[in-house]
DNA sequence: TGCTTATTTTTCCATTTGATCAAAAATTAT
DNA sequence: ATAATTTTTGATCAAATGGAAAAATAAGCA
């Protein structure tokens, strides 16, 4: 007997209605998700900003914590992409401004992305630890080879990768999961700063960075 | 008639027995809400972690949200004092590298404390808002100024003032909020990365930051 | 068209949660 | 010690919560 429902764990076909469906899940719990957490969340609440019923929303994902896993995981590759595509042939300068620059664009064009990340980062990792752990410490393992190869040609001042990777997290992610703070501070000149963001940050990184 | 009970709001004389009680839910009350947020919080949860039950916290404070008000206008005053304390006076290097210094230490030390702080941000300031436009904007504007003149006078290269703090913001704060996932990329050298922390954050941005 | 499967709604339930209150226990003051 | 006050507890409540079951409806396809 298949004791399959629509959200099938290894789904046959998907429907019309279940992609779009599942999306506009997706989609609201992210914002409830990246607003309270995950016990602070409602499922009743999200359902709503999905603009469906609770067990309606129950049906496509079996649980809570499903769905939240769900969100967490798409995040994650966002979150992972950037870091990712530096080249260990390109250019130093060019490859840390880009990723810079990256990282900013991320944290401006998904918001929402970033501060459902830091939530989940806050309250202790309990369901990312693992991954983190493997796959993004592997991969920041070997982008700090890459930059510590740049060290020893001489092509970047020495300096920790590790400290480097973690302050141009820092700093980009600060736009995002800080931008009620920043708001408050700046008031309506917000936005202009915001698009000077990634050349202020990477020339302030930088010059620090370049050999002397 | 003296409607008083212990918490009361203009307290006659504070009890040896209130100050401790007060002292206790406090403090577990900043690590519940740093973990969880206020929606996601347990009255509960928080007067087990003080060690009474929960109606005995509530004789102390009269709700949750008057009790993470309390939490959170103790916390803010931490925060905003390594800001306070740079002098127009002093060496711009030192006065600069000082402050990160005492950001990352708070970092460090009270971990917890800034944990709830990006909590409460992150959650769209739902509580602090008005302090963060009001006074914390009045502080920002001051120090930014001080910074201005610097430039002014050559004494470091020419930054946008509120990057330069947002950065250290940011970069600070990150040890403390990411702490998780630090721990997670590094396992055992946590401790001495942490512990390099300050200097090497402080050469960084430093170095970008002197005259050339 | 009819049959099967997918989707949605209605109803319900067991827990959890924030909060109140009266009474008991402990502490302090007289 | 006795009285007055402060602190603590136990019982209780109404609302909110995550989730299950069943019944009703809508699609999709032979």
């Amino acid at each position: 007997m298949s004791e399959r429902t629509a959200r099938a764990t290894r789904t046959r076909k998907r429907t019309r209605i279940q992609l779009v469906n599942e999306e506009k899940i997706l989609e609201a719990a992210l914002g409830i998700f990246a607003r309270y957490g995950f016990k602070g969340a409602a499922v009743d609440q999200i359902a709503a900003a999905a603009g469906m019923s609770k067990p309606n929303l129950l049906y496509y994902f079996r649980s809570k914590k499903a769905l939240y896993i769900a969100v967490l995981r798409r995040t994650l590759e966002m979150w992972l992409q950037p870091l990712e595509d530096i080249k260990a042939e390109g250019d130093p300068e060019a490859e840390i401004r880009a990723y810079i620059e990256r990282k900013v664009a991320f944290s401006r064009t998904h918001a929402v992305e970033s501060r459902l990340f830091a939530t989940e980062i806050i309250q202790g990792a309990p369901i990312l630890k693992q991954v983190l752990e493997t796959r993004l410490r592997e991969l920041v393992e070997e982008k700090a080879r890459v930059i510590e190869a740049w060290i020893a040609a001489g092509k970047i001042a020495p300096i920790d990768p590790h400290h480097l990777i973690f302050t141009i997290w820092a700093s980009s992610q600060h736009y995002a999961d800080f931008d009620a703070q920043i708001r408050a501070l700046l008031g309506e000149e917000v936005e202009d700063f915001l698009g000077a963001a990634d050349r202020t940050l990477s020339d302030l990184l930088l010059k620090g960075l370049l050999p002397r």
